[in-house]
DNA sequence: GCCGCTGACTAAAGCGGTTTATCTGACCGC
DNA sequence: GCGGTCAGATAAACCGCTTTAGTCAGCGGC
């Protein structure tokens, strides 16, 4: 039925319902002031017509428009190989979905991304936008602010600059994981952070940093990775060269992790007979290296979902408190063992 | 200035500049009918007071939304383990960017496709879609062709329901990959495959029985892989246990590849020693692992870009012609061998 | 001096909804 | 019999821009 013809419009359903569109609006928002019966015929009229309220007249006209804006300013490599992402996405889709919202992807080269939020803020395209990878001193914040952009901070809160904050503490799992080598005897263990701009990278290497002095060891080096494989491949062949040599490492991500593994191997050093190694993220692949990668698993795709929520409700009443969900957890596998000569 | 009141709107700039809003729209749209002198006052009062116009309201007058549609149905581990998509989306911002047009994601549960396109059109709040991962008897042509939804597919021509297509060839890797390890002296050349359902999955698959015919090898095991890390080690681990053994796999991709030698070591096989191990998609990954794998790489970001280029072109025009992109190329390293033996 | 034309610009009608103010009876109490 | 209330429904304004159909002054031609 309905043809090839144009699209019906509420006009058509009412006509058919033998109502005004006004009537019809009302019924499909759920407002007072329509008898039960009339309601009920609207709505197998627009049924019947295959009729839905346009989003983007909605969107006008309501100056709301139904949708969540997401920018992603790393570089493309570092996002297409961090599984994070994907699975955040997933995760904020899914309340989406259920609401009927959509998602506005953007991802900007790091020199236009102040450029990508006037953008957004200006077309009035999204609602309100998800703010990750929090850098430090990061200009986001005050600029969605100044732009009067609902934003929540999917991160630190203690960095978010006023805006509300949704943080997975990755904290205790580098804690955990300092212990569970301190405990293996290892006295040298080295970290290869993540880029330094990043506020979780700095997190993280605070707590490697803080684990150490809990457990009365030395601090050990630290080195940038960049949260890639090149990078990870390249601090660890530093670390590998340093004296004494430290006898594990923990990384700031999976990535990082399995390249250094990869080049201790190939620097003829046993994992973990000779160097032990963690990582971060639990990337479906960690459990699939050799040896196995001791890795920290958080719930990321409820994140995403907690974020969506979150923001849902900043640009619905304003505000929102700050949430905090479950810390991510060490999961221990073979690339963490003894220290050597133990 | 302009202070916190509301957004400036066409009406402001036009009293601004002392003319009609009509005349703003004609200014801004580039049409004739305009002074240059009246033109340059209108852009300055525009300037002046930040404004610029609202995609939504343009959205419903002109019919457009101004966005092109993505839906990923893949299983959210494997979306976020394949570095494909990060790069392809960052492909096509780069054309979408330019034209301050905006890209509606969506990841949808195999379930709820057909509504999550249905969605999608019904809202008007995209112009098109592009398609990607084609299945085997994929529905979405014939779904979007009925919803008269303009749309690309990306990938197969062959097999994209009359719908223009952009494609990457990928066999011309695979043929390369058998090539090289037939003439490295392996004549049992397995193939671990991606998903049976995916179009391109199957392409691989039959690339690489064809080039162990051109080759003159008996056709070697097929397993399926699922294009995932779990699978191509569980494939792996089958393919290991054969009598007699394959001394070559050729994996459908990197991730299930990186598995593959994993456990391939793990069992005590030297790689390439004992298995000579190919991947394909040049994973960041790939070339830090141990050995540092050999596998094929092909231009993403600029399928993305095409891609976009070429939906838009479907959008004003209402068809475009199939593209074929530069098909990848093999990338030869260590996880390549000759055949033990030998 | 009248006509037709053209270039520059505007008025007003959409686009497809939402929302506010208004209208219409029916019902109620006195 | 009359004012008041209220549920049920509608007309009309509005959201902010695009676009079509004019308007109007100026100008050349005859």
């Amino acid at each position: 039925m309905a043809a090839a013809g144009k699209r019906p419009t509420i006009a058509d359903v009412a006509r058919l319902a033998g109502v005004s569109p006004s009537a019809v609006s009302f019924a499909f928002n759920n407002r007072p002031g329509l008898s039960d019966e009339t309601r009920a015929r609207i709505l197998s009229a627009a049924e019947r017509v295959g009729w839905q309220p346009s989003r983007t007249a909605r969107a006008l006209s309501r100056g709301r428009a139904g949708a969540l804006g997401l920018v992603l300013t790393r570089e493309p490599e570092l996002i297409g190989a961090d599984p994070f992402f994907s699975t955040f996405i997933a995760g904020v889709e899914s309340v989406l979905t259920a609401r009927g919202h959509g998602l506005m992807l953007n991802v900007a080269a790091p020199a236009q991304e102040a450029a990508t939020y006037r953008r957004l803020a200006a077309d009035r395209r999204v609602d309100g936008v998800l703010i990750t990878d929090l850098r430090v001193g990061d200009p986001r914040p005050a600029l969605v602010t100044a732009l009067r952009m609902p934003a929540v901070v999917v991160g630190d809160r203690e960095f978010c600059g006023g805006l509300c904050s949704v943080d997975l503490d990755d904290r205790p799992a580098f804690a955990e994981a300092v212990d569970h080598l301190a405990r293996l005897g290892h006295r040298r263990i080295a970290h290869v952070a993540g880029p330094a701009e990043f506020r979780h990278a700095q997190r993280r290497r605070e707590a490697w940093a803080a684990a150490l002095t809990a457990a009365g060891l030395p601090q050990g080096p630290v080195l940038t990775g960049g949260f890639s494989a090149e990078g990870g491949a390249r601090a660890t062949r530093e670390l590998l060269a340093l004296t004494p040599r430290p006898t594990a490492v923990v990384y700031a991500n999976d990535l990082s992790a399995i390249a250094g593994i990869a080049v201790a191997q190939e620097a003829g050093f046993a994992v973990p007979g000779d160097l032990s190694v963690v990582g971060y993220d639990d990337t479906p692949l960690a459990a699939y290296t050799h040896p196995r990668l001791t890795t920290a698993r958080a719930d990321i795709h409820r994140w995403g979902a907690v974020a969506a929520q979150t923001l849902h409700t900043v640009i619905e009443r304003g505000t929102a408190p700050h949430v905090a969900l479950d810390p991510s957890t060490l999961t221990l596998r073979e690339s963490t063992g003894p220290a050597p000569g133990r």
